[in-house]
DNA sequence: AGCACA
């Protein structure tokens, strides 16, 4: 078993075949340039390109076994090497006598992408990275994900062939662009075939694979705990288990990070039960509670890494927490409770605890004169939206819909039972039309805009207004395709231009 | 830079 199919392996000279083996062939390369390189030497009659692991190699076949003989000799005493888009590509006899076409899988256009992830890192990129660099390019149905020879390999399921194909033009050859990486994880190139496959079948949500269509698919417990396969995270540490409390701990917190900023940042993503803020380790932490843990899932996810503010400030560091239900005993201003709007809003006097105090704090006391007017009717809503426009009219206007219901309105201030629907959390998952994430609806769009209402203090010159363009090479991606977070968008190193190689 | 997806 051991010995025998490696010696006649990589022996500098093959028998004549007509079928040629190219290789070091860029992977652009198309059937059209095989053709043109072989055509002096005669009729090429069948190609298969993008062959092997890193697809770069390629067979040629001509019609007859002297034309290949030909090319052979001919690049064996020319000066100029064979050459594909200025890359030398290396010539050889095939050890099999014929191309054999395989047509099924990787050419025929379908919606469902095979990804194969490279790089050093590659296992390090989650699946909702993957989620997210996909979404760009419509509704991501499903993705599995799975370890290969091949590397880290996903497959990515979209609606139809349509989509999958601009996808697949616009990543394929690409790097994940850095921002969605941890700083320490290197480049990971996306290969990008098409799958055999049209329906990938899900039967959990787990971090190996996610159904987007059925959001209340039972999560596998192997995600959830010791299911044998040691979870990591884009961090590289191990993640915890999943649950609907997230804990956040803040570094380098230059500014203020209130309650109201941190219900604002974390209700992107859907309702909030309840918050409630510590100091630890001489830093600020928060544990938020979300009604389930799909929707705190999705937010760690998005956030995690991220900064509140630009410039790398108030960096958000995200875990799980063991909690399920946290006690908020009072509602002051480090901890709330949404989810009962009878508990008082109270400075910090515990001596109330449990007896109810009718609105009897003007809010605005709350916030310490800051130019943050809390809401303390209902009715006032509108108004305050303005006067956030005032502050920064881009930036509010640009607000994706779901921010609109993150508007804050101070639990204690609501005439019980009178609230509007969006102040009743614990029911419904998240806040997203019916139908569940259409087509264009990424969830996680741009929650670390500037909260306008709540920066606390002068910001850095120049940080405001977080609109920088995408920058990638004009025509890869559609027409309004955006990461989110592009406030965090570094420059265009993370998708090198056409035909970068990865040597340096 | 070394033979076709596991």
């Amino acid at each position: 078993m051991a010995s025998v199919s490696s010696q006649q392996q990589f022996r500098y000279t093959q028998p004549p075949s007509k079928v040629l083996h190219l290789r070091n062939l860029p992977w652009e390369c198309t059937e059209e340039e095989l053709i043109e390189l072989g055509n002096p030497f005669g009729k090429v009659v069948n190609t298969k390109c993008n062959v092997g692991s890193n697809r770069n190699q390629a067979f040629i076949e001509f019609a007859d076994l002297n034309q290949a003989i030909a090319m052979i000799s001919y690049y064996a005493s020319s000066s100029e090497p064979a050459q594909v888009r200025g890359k030398t590509v290396y010539l050889q006899y095939s050890n099999r006598q014929e191309i054999v076409h395989n047509k099924t899988a990787a050419d025929v256009a379908g919606n469902v992408l095979l990804v194969t992830v490279e790089g050093e890192d590659a296992r390090l990129v989650s699946i909702d990275v993957l989620h997210l660099v996909f979404s760009a390019f419509g509704f991501v149905h499903k993705i599995t994900t799975f370890e290969k020879t091949a590397g880290f390999q996903a497959l990515v399921q979209f609606s139809d062939a349509e989509t999958a194909t601009s996808a697949k033009d616009a990543l394929d050859g690409r790097s994940i662009p850095r921002y969605l990486l941890s700083e320490h994880v290197g480049p990971c190139t996306l290969k990008i075939t098409y799958s055999g496959h049209s329906d990938l079948t899900v039967k959990f949500q787990s971090h190996r694979s996610r159904d987007y269509t059925n959001p209340y698919l039972p999560v596998a417990q192997s995600a959830i705990e010791g299911g044998g396969q040691v979870m990591i995270g884009l961090d590289g540490k191990r993640l915890e288990a999943e649950s609907n409390v997230l804990l956040a701990s803040i570094e380098n917190m230059q500014y203020a990070v209130t309650l109201d900023v941190l219900h604002m940042v974390f209700s992107a993503f859907g309702p909030i039960q309840k918050i409630a803020m510590f100091d630890k380790n001489g830093g600020l932490q928060a544990l938020i509670q979300y009604p389930d843990t799909q929707t705190a899932v999705v937010a760690k996810e998005a956030l995690e890494g991220h900064c509140i503010y630009d410039g790398g400030f108030c960096k958000l560091h995200l875990s799980y927490s063991r909690h399920t239900d946290l006690s908020i005993k009072v509602n002051n201003d480090r901890s709330r409770d949404y989810t009962i709007p009878m508990i008082p809003v109270v400075n910090t006097q515990p001596s109330i605890l449990g007896q109810p105090v009718p609105m009897t704090v003007p809010p605005a006391q709350q916030y310490n004169g800051s130019q943050y007017t809390p809401i303390s009717d209902p009715a006032m809503i509108p108004q305050s939206q303005a006067g956030w426009g005032t502050t920064l009219p881009t930036v509010a206007q640009s607000m994706p819909l779901q921010m609109h219901n993150n508007i804050y309105m101070p639990a204690g201030n609501m005439p019980p039972g009178n609230g509007p629907m969006q102040m009743q959390p614990g029911n419904g998952p998240m806040q997203m039309p019916p139908g569940n994430m259409p087509p264009g609806s990424i969830p996680l769009q741009r929650p670390l805009q500037m909260p306008p209402g709540n920066v606390p203090m002068q910001m850095p010159p120049g940080s405001m207004p977080l609109q920088r363009p995408m920058q990638m090479p004009p025509g890869n991606m559609p027409p309004g395709m955006h990461f989110p977070n592009h406030d965090m968008l570094q420059p265009t190193s993370t998708l090198p231009a056409y035909g970068s190689d990865r040597t340096q």
